[in-house]
DNA sequence: CCTTGTTAGTTACAAAATCAACTATTAATT
DNA sequence: AATTAATAGTTGATTTTGTAACTAACAAGG
């Protein structure tokens, strides 16, 4: 078993973002689920919800590249967990408003608060110059726009 | 929909890591499923016997932290489709040796190309010292110990 | 209006991931 | 040697995801 080649596999970026991505957030994917009983969509609707109060799922897709069905099901189980609440556009019936409960409120500031300090943790080996960069290629990388004052 | 809170979700890095692995190997991801109708793991599995040429699926999953399940059905397919060819180790005769066959190699050499020329085109955005600092940092974060003299 | 097209969101069915149990084989302990 | 534990790999049951089709509501052009 010996290496052969030039390039490897763990030069390849989609390989190695997958590998970082997984392995970076176990531990805090670990704590979320056995904690709320969340999956990764819910918690990613939840903060969505708790950063910007309002919003419709295609508001949250558009902004969080999810797909609808995922965002539907998430939506789904944080409305029964009375985690979130829905109430109709009277203006445009299709579309439906999304806020958070008193209970939503908490768990978001709990997840946020435990996602900050997870975040530090992540980085302490780096220089704030080198996490400032990785952030920045990342968000490239994602198809993000960058913030515009930060 | 204003945003109303410091730390966003676009600062946190497993969100944002996940999004870009996501986006990244979206492409390619459409080019080797229509290609050879292979699924991550699958390819995942092949690049690994390319590179080091013959391995246990135990060597694999250590390597590449894949669970063992994954790594069954995916050599279970890869054989069915004569890529990769099977031997038990006669001295421990739980453990399985696989290897390429010339149709394995030739898929892996065309995915490989495939690869290297879709991992220039990401990065083309970048200059040379930032994706090395990038590619650095990943590798940090997947735990992949530094390939000692490249 | 009335057909045609578009959009928001849900649901159904197929594909895949996860977790646990299982077989076969080897290693360790008494 | 006999028992127990550990390891490589597979299989099955359950959960989650992904794709596509669907419903309901609105919009635009004739």
């Amino acid at each position: 078993m010996t290496e052969k080649d030039d390039f490897s596999l763990q030069d390849f970026l989609p390989f190695l973002l997958n590998r970082a991505a997984e392995d970076s957030s176990l531990e805090f994917q670990a704590h979320y689920k056995n904690r709320y009983g969340m999956l990764r969509n819910e918690w990613r609707v939840l903060f969505h919800l708790g950063i910007f109060g309002q919003m419709t799922a295609k508001d949250i897709g558009d902004r969080a590249k999810i797909h609808k069905t995922k965002i539907s099901r998430a939506v789904a189980k944080l409305a029964e967990r009375r985690f979130v609440s829905r109430s109709r556009d009277e203006k445009d019936r299709r579309s439906e408003h999304l806020r958070l409960t008193p209970a939503g409120e908490a768990a978001y500031r709990d997840l946020r608060s435990q996602a900050q300090s997870y975040d530090a943790q992540i980085v302490e080996r780096f220089t704030p110059e080198e996490v400032a960069m990785l952030r920045r290629m990342l968000r490239q990388l994602a198809g993000i726009e960058e913030p515009a004052s930060r």
